[in-house]
Parts: structure tokens; C-alpha cells; sequence
RNA sequence: GCGGCUGUAGUUCAGUGGCAGAACGCUUGGUUGUGGCCCAAGAGGUCGUGGGUUCGAAACCCACCAGUCGCCCCA
């Protein structure tokens, strides 16, 4: 019979990898709740049009990254490939706009999306998710950026490089797209690879964001869309990046910073690790989307988000060597003779474990060697090891050894929590 | 989706046409009740999968799958 493997793009996490995702959770909880943030579980589907209208259909992920299948009841679901829409979607549908504003929501969770996998880049990936709604004040687009750096801090995670930019907004942004980016890249267009033609057809603004160097090299002349901007978005990038100053918070004003999603105005932003040499170095991806709402079916209301991907800070905790605290682990083990002692170790381990201590028991169906039980107590991670002797039985006392220092005690039984209270 | 590289034990890898290997890890034992070091024994592999070439394939060829690097795109 041939062996099963994970589905292809997605991943396991073994109890030793759970530390890293455990505590990148906690950590990013600790750090939004600082903020205001509340947490918001959304569906882990939601109709396909729902991605299709929010995401935009121009996009890749609406294009050909998604998840979408039919219900027996023919509704067409996606798994969702981001975050935003559907909790959007559960702002407005729980009318969340009566609430006092902003509203400061978080989700964490997983993502699917059909790509080819990578290093950094699954199908299925974990974000945190952070959206805060009913709002246009650029100081919370800086505290919103703030927040993502103070996580990465948190979990000692520096050398961040925050990119920002503004991409404008529909009073600004189409103007500068089609009479100005696009003359000129059309001027340009015989020194346009394959892909940059491709994108300056169906999303000129992408072209911006080559890789190709002959091109980039070339984009030094481009007319910026920084220079069009209307005097709204204009004035709400020049506070943001007072603010940002306020805080001493470095940055770069990146005029060439465009992103995926068709939903974004004004501020975009990333985050980017040198610590990571693959092509996929983002920790973490945000922006203005004053439209999306509305676009959704509800009020016209601003908001902002980002989000933040957990197998890529762990990419970067591995590559940096930090070691997450480590999950709770086993106490107190419990060695035995024969069976009338296996018996009392047995008892007092389950008095133990309802004590509240996390302890074991050495497991043989018959008989097991002490020395193999010695063995097996070593390996774990237990800081006493509980010998439960003949002679122990007799006395109704059991000794207890540390395993640090090899040093070992007689305990009355009667006493045992207590002693091991004071030690533990 | 396109192109390059790589797939051998749980892990890291050796083996380049002739018996499937090493180290580490794992299990058990090393005599009457004590871990780490050491010693011994053992478990664990359809050599990624399927086809082809060959007397003979882990090795050579093809396809597929998976991983990885770059592109696309993104966290």
C-alpha cells in the first residue's frame, strides 16, 4: 500500500513546531489587545462572489488561485484565500457600523490558495489578520503599522525593512494610471519584457513592481504617482509619515510599492526580513481600502489592515536561531519494581496529575528493567523522577530524585505534594 | 502556469550498472534497586511512483508526483 503524504503546498506542525506558531499567536494576541483589538472568527468559506467582488476579478487570487467548489445545496463556496473580505463582509452583515468607531477587529487562521509552493509559500499558510473600520485618520494607519512591528519586536525578530507608499485613491489614482503611467510605459513598451507587456495591458500599476532589472532600471524616469496625487490622499500620506516620525519609527517611502488586491487606496505598506534570501522575504502586507465596504453592499466607510503570515516569522525565528519558550512539558515520572509498586506509582501519578502537577508513568506490559525506565525518565523532560521501591511501599514513602543533580530523597508519601510545591 | 536543480532508513547523507549502507536517533539488554559515557543486540527501506533500456537498475532514459531555486504572484 503506497504511503499518504500531505496534500501538496501544505504542512503538518509537529508538537516540536507548535512552539513557534503557539507563541507567534500569543504574541500577536498580547500585542493587538495593547491596541484594542478583538478577536472575530469568520467562516473558513464564504460565497465565491463575495472573493470575486472584494478581491477584485482582475486579480490572480480571484483569477486562478481559489479554492471554489458547489455545495449539494448549489451554493458556490470558496475556502477563503485572505481575510478581509469575509470580515468585511461580517461588519456589515452584524452591523457593526452602529458600534462606536473604529471598530478594531483580528482573526488568526488559515488561507488556501492554489499557487506553486515555495519556500515561505504554501497553499495552505496562517495569518493574523488585523482590520480596523469606520476610520481615516492617518494616525491609526500609523498605529496599525506600528502594531505589526512592535509583534515582530516582541518575538525579537529586527533588521525590518518597513516599505510604504501611497497608491491614491478613485479621484486621483485614474488619472495618473491613464494619462500618465500609461503613455509613458507605452512610449517605453519595446524595452518591456513578455510579463511587464502583459501587466501594462491589464494592470499597468503592477509594472511598477518588476523584477526585471532592465526595466526597473529604466523606471528611475517614471512619472511617480506621488507627484498626482489629489490634495485628500496627499495630505493624508504627508500626516501618516509625521506621525510615523513622531514615533521614531524608520521607514522607507518606497514610490514604486504597488500591491495585489484591487480593494487598496492610499496607504500600502510591507514588511520585509533580509533575514530570508528567497524571493518570498514578506512578513507582513497591509493598506488603505476605503471602498471595499461600500463595494460589499454596505456604507461607505474607510478602513485598514494588514496582514501578517505566521509560517514566514517562523522562517525568520529559525533563521535568526530564537527559540520560542517551550510548551508546557511533563513534570514529575514515575519509575516502579514490580507490580504491587507499578500499582502505588500508578495511584499516586493520577493524585498528581489532579494536584495539578503534569506528571508520567513508566509504561511496560509486564515486566521493564529499571535501568530502561531510567532511561525513559532521563529522555523526558521531567526535573523529578518518583521511585516507588518495596521497601518505599513498606514505608509508605516513595524517593524522589532530581534528575539535574542526581541527588535523592526520601519523601513520606503524605508529604509529597507539598515537597514537590515548594520545589516545582 | 513556465524554466532549472534534487528525491536512498525517523534525520543528515554515502553508494554512478552486479548482495541496501554509515552516522545520529529509536527499542531492548548489559544479574539481586538508579539516567547521561560505554558495550551488545534489534526494529526501521517496495532506493518518490509508474513505465522503458539491460542478462542484471538505487544508478541510464521517459513520464508523473513531491521538494527546492527563479519567473508569475503573494503572507
Amino acid at each position: 500500500m503506497r504511503s499518504y503524504r500531505a496534500p501538496k503546498g501544505m504542512q503538518d506542525w509537529t508538537p516540536d513546531e507548535q512552539r513557534y506558531y503557539r507563541w507567534i499567536d500569543e504574541t500577536a494576541r498580547a500585542q493587538v489587545a495593547r491596541y484594542g483589538f478583538l478577536p472575530l472568527t469568520t467562516p473558513i468559506v464564504e460565497l465565491t462572489e463575495l472573493f470575486a467582488r472584494g478581491v477584485g476579478t482582475g486579480t490572480d487570487i480571484v483569477e486562478k488561485e481559489m479554492y471554489s467548489f458547489e455545495t449539494r445545496g448549489n451554493e458556490q463556496l470558496t475556502i477563503r484565500p485572505e481575510f478581509t473580505a469575509g470580515m468585511m463582509r461580517a461588519y456589515v452583515e452584524h452591523g457593526m457600523h452602529n458600534l462606536p468607531q473604529p471598530v478594531k477587529l483580528y482573526a488568526i487562521g488559515p488561507l488556501l490558495r492554489y499557487e506553486r509552493p515555495g519556500m515561505g509559500r504554501y497553499r495552505q499558510h496562517t495569518q493574523l489578520s488585523v482590520e480596523a473600520v469606520g476610520e481615516d485618520d492617518p494616525a491609526l494607519d500609523a498605529e496599525l503599522m506600528t502594531v505589526a512591528a512592535e509583534i515582530f519586536e516582541a518575538l525579537g525578530i529586527g533588521q525590518l525593512r518597513f516599505l510604504l507608499n501611497s497608491i491614491g485613491c478613485p479621484a486621483c489614482r485614474p488619472h495618473y494610471v491613464n494619462s500618465v503611467l500609461v503613455p509613458w510605459l507605452e512610449a517605453q513598451r519595446e524595452h518591456l519584457g513578455e510579463t511587464d507587456q502583459m501587466r501594462l495591458e491589464k494592470n499597468p500599476l503592477r509594472v511598477l513592481d518588476t523584477k526585471d532589472a532592465k526595466v526597473r532600471a529604466l523606471l528611475v524616469d517614471v512619472p511617480l504617482l506621488a507627484d498626482y496625487l489629489c490634495d485628500d490622499c496627499r495630505d493624508h500620506f504627508d500626516a501618516l509619515r509625521g506621525y510615523l516620525d513622531r514615533l521614531g519609527r524608520p521607514y522607507v517611502v518606497d514610490p514604486l510599492l504597488v500591491r495585489g488586491f484591487d480593494y487598496y487606496t492610499k496607504t500600502v505598506f510591507e514588511v520585509q526580513s533580509d533575514a530570508l534570501d528567497t524571493a518570498n522575504n514578506t512578513l507582513c502586507g497591509g493598506g488603505r481600502y476605503d471602498g471595499l465596504i461600500e463595494l460589499l453592499g454596505g456604507q461607505p466607510t474607510p478602513a485598514i489592515g494588514f496582514g501578517l503570515g505566521f509560517e514566514r516569522a517562523r522562517l525568520v525565528l529559525e533563521e535568526l536561531e530564537i527559540v520560542p519558550p517551550p510548551l508546557p512539558e511533563t513534570q514529575l515520572f514515575a519509575l516502579w519494581f514490580d507490580d504491587a509498586t507499578k500499582k502505588r506509582a500508578f495511584d499516586t501519578v493520577a493524585a498528581l496529575r489532579q494536584a495539578g502537577f503534569r506528571a508520567e508513568l513508566a509504561y511496560a506490559r509486564g515486566k521493564r528493567s529499571f535501568k530502561s525506565q531510567m532511561r525513559a525518565a532521563d529522555k523526558s523532560p521531567a526535573q523529578f523522577v518518583l521511585i516507588f521501591g518495596e521497601r518505599e511501599l513498606a514505608e509508605r514513602a516513595i524517593n524522589v530524585k532530581e534528575m539535574s543533580s542526581g541527588a535523592q530523597q526520601r519523601v513520606p508519601l503524605d508529604e509529597l505534594t507539598e515537597w514537590l510545591r515548594a520545589r516545582l
